[in-house]
DNA sequence: TCTGTAAGTTAACGGTGTTAACAGTTTATC
DNA sequence: GATAAACTGTTAACACCGTTAACTTACAGA
């Protein structure tokens, strides 16, 4: 199956042409819009014709859900890195960088962000199967920061977690269990609603909802990371700032390369 | 400057054509798709050409906009029909409801949402200028129920609110004023945090991030809801579920014909 | 050297937004 | 009532899009 070395540096080869479409669809998402990243204007950016395209992805959505995986390993990839700079037993400072990094990914990678969470791309449906095993990567890492927390007895619940009606308790234990996450169900409900506070909060900003707030929003956000980890009996510590701004320095080194 | 009756009539037979033409983009953006939404396709829906629509808008992007103004004006009128149910008294009834329907609505429309708070028309920018004032009516509909809420005393704002730095305080004052909302700081630094969770917990389920959740991805919304009231020191009763169930049961009966 | 495969080409189909030039009807004016 | 103007719609065309089919070209393996 494994085959001659020949056709090994032939798939190699392939890849890299793969990438390269993909940097510059990635390319023109940024300097053109969304809008702009069509097959032709890909080829033209390489010096080939758009049905040379097809000998690599069988079609235009194939692509995009290819930048789709990409932008979601790149955000897990951000996440994982800024946390790992804390120690492990730092809940309260990785579950605030974790918030704080969410932001900072979206601000820096817009048109990401709009492929994930916003509907770009007209009459594009992701497949499931294939963009969701990637975005759970960004769901466990949450899950397991919050678990480790759990497990360490770090974690004191809000009311509003705790107190719940039976039903729900039950449903959303089998929905864990279902996806496998070995959390109690109030970690993943906590889980859920952060993350929707924070997705609201950057998407409005993003999409140009929040022009009143201006400069603020910045503001608005670190305060509701903040309250988020207050809101598990975490206190968050202000050193998790200057450790946010060296992850983020590293990044802009290495960073433009391949985002 | 007003004219001869002959005239006005005419422009009312222009208005009617226009209102046509939305209901059927409207109409081929609930059943096709936002892809599906053509100048040609439009065209051919009414038996014209697609040309012809240019005596009405002066291209794609101007009906686009009008169609996000009276999606804007569709959620407002839901929302201020809502609450307008409940006694103007009754704060914690109201904001729970403005919180409940603007789900409601989001799921009943959810084209429009996409619209809205997506970006499913690429090369599409809103016209701020066109937009904004249309979306502020919102933003105005949420500050008033706050405000009459503050003004009766009944208001205690969470911590997180309140304990804020002076510079973010000044800021949003500024902010406030600039935009011309009479209302304390506090104030609207809640509005737009509880906009940002609502919003976010929508966009997520509504774009299929919560698949997870399943049918409790209602129930989590509901607890949100609920919590967000009782931030600003608030009781939600649940006198208001079957408030809006009535209201959802009017909708129904006129909904269709005009969303 | 011959052959098969892979990569790339051109040509074409049906779709899009948009413009220009033109026809038909309706309105206003002399 | 005839004539000019305004308005509403048409067709033809341009440049763009995703996609397919058929063809050329290079090149590795026998």
């Amino acid at each position: 199956m494994t085959q001659t070395r020949r056709e090994r540096l032939r798939e190699v080869a392939r890849t890299a042409v793969r990438d390269e479409i993909k940097a510059a669809a990635h390319r023109l998402m940024k300097t053109e819009g969304a809008a702009a990243v069509s097959l032709r204007a890909i080829a033209r950016d390489l010096g080939m014709t758009a049905p040379a395209l097809y000998r690599y992805y069988g079609s235009r959505d194939d692509l995009i859900t290819a930048l789709i995986v990409d932008a979601y390993t790149s955000q897990a990839d951000w996440l994982q890195q800024a946390c790992d700079m804390l120690a492990p037993d730092d809940h309260a400072g990785r579950l605030l960088m974790f918030g704080l990094v969410y932001r900072e990914w979206s601000l820096a990678h817009p048109e990401d962000f709009a492929l994930l969470y916003g509907t770009p791309i007209p009459g594009y449906h992701a497949p499931w199967e294939v963009t969701a095993p990637a975005a759970q990567r960004n769901m466990s890492i949450v899950l397991k920061l919050l678990d480790a927390a759990w497990q360490a007895g770090a974690i004191t619940l809000a009311e509003t977690y705790t107190r719940v009606p039976a039903t729900f308790r039950r449903k959303l234990a089998e929905a864990a269990a279902a996806a496998g996450y070995d959390v109690p169900f109030s970690l993943l409900h906590f889980a859920m609603v952060a993350w929707g506070h924070l997705q609201g909060l950057i998407s409005l900003e993003l999409f140009g909802h929040l022009v009143l707030l201006g400069e603020q929003a910045g503001e608005v956000y670190r305060l509701e990371a903040e309250a988020l980890v207050k809101c598990v009996g975490l206190k968050p510590s202000q050193r998790t700032y200057a450790i946010l701004r060296e992850f983020l320095q590293q990044q802009l080194r290495t960073g433009p390369v391949l985002n």
